[in-house]
DNA sequence: TGGTTCGCTCTACATTCGTTGAGTCTCAAC
DNA sequence: GTTGAGACTCAACGAATGTAGAGCGAACCA
């Protein structure tokens, strides 16, 4: 194995460490020290690589491949929930530490408010109506609130209900707030 | 004014800027220092008066008058609509606090599982079917990712709207959730 | 094979935090 | 008016954290 593979595959262990400790406990209680001792590598390392704890923040919040879904004017409703029943029991770490992270670090509350805020002009495009983003903040904080209920506080209803199970009972709800009519 | 007075006036000082900036920065970021001089008083007096930062957090989340409300079966969903109208706009601190910090301070989190495991299992009694419990954990999931999104990360288009605007738009979503036909 | 780069570690510093114990000052009781 | 209690402050400690710089050892290049 060359140098620098050897070089990524300790960066990127580093990333998977951070990524699984701040969506565990979130910003603040997450330690450079902590993130080092789940790689396997000294903290030193840690800031060499990523600078600053803020910048390992950053780059471990940032998610692959989070392609925008396309938007069927009429089927959004379907589509969200879909998406929803998709990231539900499967959500990534990257996304688990972001909405563990985002009511205490204001670094990670303006990144979902832009990331938001882009979701939310989608959505809105597929509800044409004059309180058509509203709508689709609606959407948007229902699902933040659903994943944070079950994935991050783990409210026993919720955990234990299948993905299919909620999709099914919030499909009305849905269905009224995206309906462009 | 007598001493005693004098005394729990400062108590109360100290737990209203305890409670105003646990709701602005959550648990981690909120330290004793500002917390004392929020109060214009010394750290230590905190410390003395409330033992531990735990304690003093315990004490700031207390909501001083939460009566249960009342579950007429058939008008669970306005009832909730209701509470959500009354809140929104006009969250006390306290809940902020708890809402802010429940992510990341473990206690913070174990209080509110808690407090929410019992009012869905009063909304629950409002909805006499097998799933009662899980939807009305989604009634509590949405009602908390709708004051999390406005109330907290400041999400434009739900922060300008009224709060009659969205109840209106939540209605026929809480209908079908509490629908116990 | 010798030198140099580079991945990585060791040690340490400065800051901030929760927390503590001694001390000060004021007010109430006798 | 003296005394004592209690509200409140001062100064400091120990631990934890983010961060910086020097140094080590092995892999790469000549």
């Amino acid at each position: 194995m060359t140098r620098q593979e050897r070089r990524r595959q300790t960066e990127e262990r580093i990333l998977g460490a951070a990524r699984a400790l701040f969506a565990e406990v979130g910003y603040e209680r997450a330690t450079i020290r902590g993130v080092a001792a789940a790689a396997g590598v000294d903290p030193a390392l840690v800031m060499q690589y990523f600078g600053a704890k803020d910048e390992l923040f950053r780059r471990a919040i940032h998610a692959p491949g989070e392609q925008p879904l396309e938007i069927a004017p009429e089927r959004l409703a379907d589509l969200l929930l879909e998406a929803i029943r998709f990231k539900l029991g499967e959500t990534d770490d990257g996304s688990l530490a972001l909405f563990r992270s985002m009511l205490t670090h204001p670094d990670a509350a303006e990144h979902f408010r832009t990331a938001t805020a882009r979701q939310v002009r989608e959505f809105a495009t597929g509800i044409p109506r004059p309180d058509g983003e509203l709508r689709a903040s609606l959407l948007v904080a229902i699902s933040m609130g659903l994943t944070i209920a079950r994935e991050l506080l783990r409210l026993e209803p919720l955990q234990e209900a299948t993905p299919e199970q909620i999709v099914d009972l919030l499909r009305p709800a849905f269905q009224s707030l995206s309906a462009s009519g």
